[in-house]
DNA sequence: CATTGCTTTTACGTAAACGTCAATAACACT
DNA sequence: AGTGTTATTGACGTTTACGTAAAAGCAATG
């Protein structure tokens, strides 16, 4: 009833090939329906895609990730996994906190470079003017 | 003069294996001296190990990143390779952005997590409450 | 109805970033 | 002189995340 997809239609809007999703499904990140043989995505596939895009940009697993959907879907747990799972949920947490820092340091120092790069190419004279080394 | 390390002193400050600091001479990211046949390190190597090792973090390839040095040590070049890489620096400021926004929806996303299984922990019992889905 | 287009599975290939020996060499003691 | 620690250079292995090619099945379309 609800909305679905093929495997192009999904690979299209997210910037992917077919065989990255595949890959996916092989990992356990989605698992689309079948119609016959073609797989059918719905928006509950798509939803993951996207979370699973999103982890990957930070840096995580493939198996990282389905172990994050796997962790959502449990409901019934005991509370050893839970646990188990809170210690992740923490280092992750420390990472990310650190990986904000780091990109906001990178932001500066791109736009640092972005206006020298800038000065050098109006200004296209005035040649000798060395880039000093922005250490730490 | 100025101090100096040797590989094992760099790789247990930052915790990486001395064969990371062979792999990151392999691959240009450092050029330590030598005594005889052994490695030093000078600040300079370490300050470059501890920003590539921040480049790591933010998803830089090597490559990537020896190319940043490379235009950090450029000094004296030609106006395409400054076109070029402003580009490539624009390119990368977007997904750092990107990436800016992805660490906070997911510091959200585990503080969420964080508590409800701190929930969990505490309140040991009325264990039927299934986890809703965020999507988006 | 043959071609074009999208799909499927199977399977080998690959690039990056190291891991993991192995064999060897240089010191530091004791 | 022997033992241990740390270093070196190969060189092959491994994991992750796909790429890529082959062979084949449906479906619409000219």
């Amino acid at each position: 009833m609800s909305k679905t997809y093929t495997i192009s239609d999904l690979a299209q809007e997210f910037g992917v090939t077919t065989r990255t999703l595949r890959h996916y499904e092989d990992q356990g990140l989605v698992t689309p329906a079948r119609d016959g043989i073609n797989r059918i995505y719905s928006p509950r596939d798509r939803v993951r895609l996207k979370l699973a895009l999103r982890g990957k940009r930070l840096g995580f697993s493939l198996g990282e990730i389905r172990e994050l959907f796997e962790l959502h879907d449990l409901a019934g747990s005991e509370r050893r996994q839970l646990e188990e799972f809170s210690v992740k949920l923490e280092r992750r947490r420390t990472q990310l906190e650190q990986q904000r820092e780091d990109v906001e340091v990178m932001l500066n120092e791109i736009r640092f470079f972005a206006t020298q790069c800038q000065r050098r190419l109006t200004e296209a004279d005035t040649p000798k003017a060395p880039v000093s080394d922005s250490a730490a």
